[in-house]
DNA sequence: ATATTGATTCCAGTTCACTGGAAGGTATGA
DNA sequence: TCATACCTTCCAGTGAACTGGAATCAATAT
């Protein structure tokens, strides 16, 4: 081992939540940069590419499309745009998580109340779907 | 017009922000109860329909499957179940919401500090993807 | 009467995001 | 040496969630 972390794509997926075949295909379309190759001609992965990996995996499981994540990967690792452009792309990003959280949470608030006013025994008098209208309007 | 409100699925289509398509859609697969029929065989539509289609709508919108969303549809109207699983379903899809929105909480940090280091000039010194770790762990 | 618009059913096609499987190469332990 | 486990590429298939289009019927405006 010469370098301090070199994992193959099976260590890397298991470190990352994923399978390998999902590594390939996130590369393929180009979402991840084609891996280093050992001498082997496997691919090597290092710390830092698990983080990415791990931030997909998260990402998706929220329900963002690769397009997205793809988006929110650009603010991290472009060396070439300007600051500028990061911060205001990121503040965009920003905007659009709170609309989210405010959304989940308008949900959460609703499911709660429900649960509130259930008794939690078996008379079946919880209340039908009320104000569950346009987000934050 | 003999009730109050009598929607084609165009006008409920319109107001609940998703094409009538996708209404039929999510009747045949069962997501939602068949409409009534006018005497024309038109499908007819109602307030509450409009709501709950308006609830799926944001649910999609925020990455809930469509399995997701009839399990949080199923918690408010349904009537012949007890009240204590009403609350039981209701406390469980309350910390999916809990988990996701602190995971979008987080997101959302990593994101703003991003965008506080950055200076908002043409210096190209964001610094590169940092803590995103596992979640919350 | 006719043209337009929007409803109906039904079936096929699309997009997204994987996922499976074949055929073969490589590293490791018995 | 051989088994096995994991790697490689490539291509096909899957499941979810729509989406398009044909053929037909209904409502409305001129």
């Amino acid at each position: 081992m010469e370098t301090a972390t070199a994992l193959t794509i099976g260590e890397a997926a298991s470190r990352a939540g994923v399978p390998p075949k999902t590594i390939r295909f996130y590369e393929s379309i180009g979402l991840i940069a084609p891996a280093q190759r050992a001498a082997n001609r496997y691919r090597s992965y290092d710390q830092d590419s698990v983080r990415r990996l791990r931030f997909i995996a998260r990402a998706r499981g929220l329900g963002f499309a690769l397009k997205e994540v793809a988006a929110l990967l650009a603010l991290y690792g472009d060396r070439h745009r300007s600051s500028h452009d990061v911060k205001r792309l990121a503040l965009d990003q920003i905007a659009t998580l709170d609309r989210k959280i405010a959304e989940l949470t308008t949900i959460r608030r609703s499911l709660a109340d429900l649960a509130e006013r259930c008794h939690g025994d078996d008379r079946p008098d919880c209340p039908i779907l009320d104000e569950l209208e346009s987000p934050g309007a």
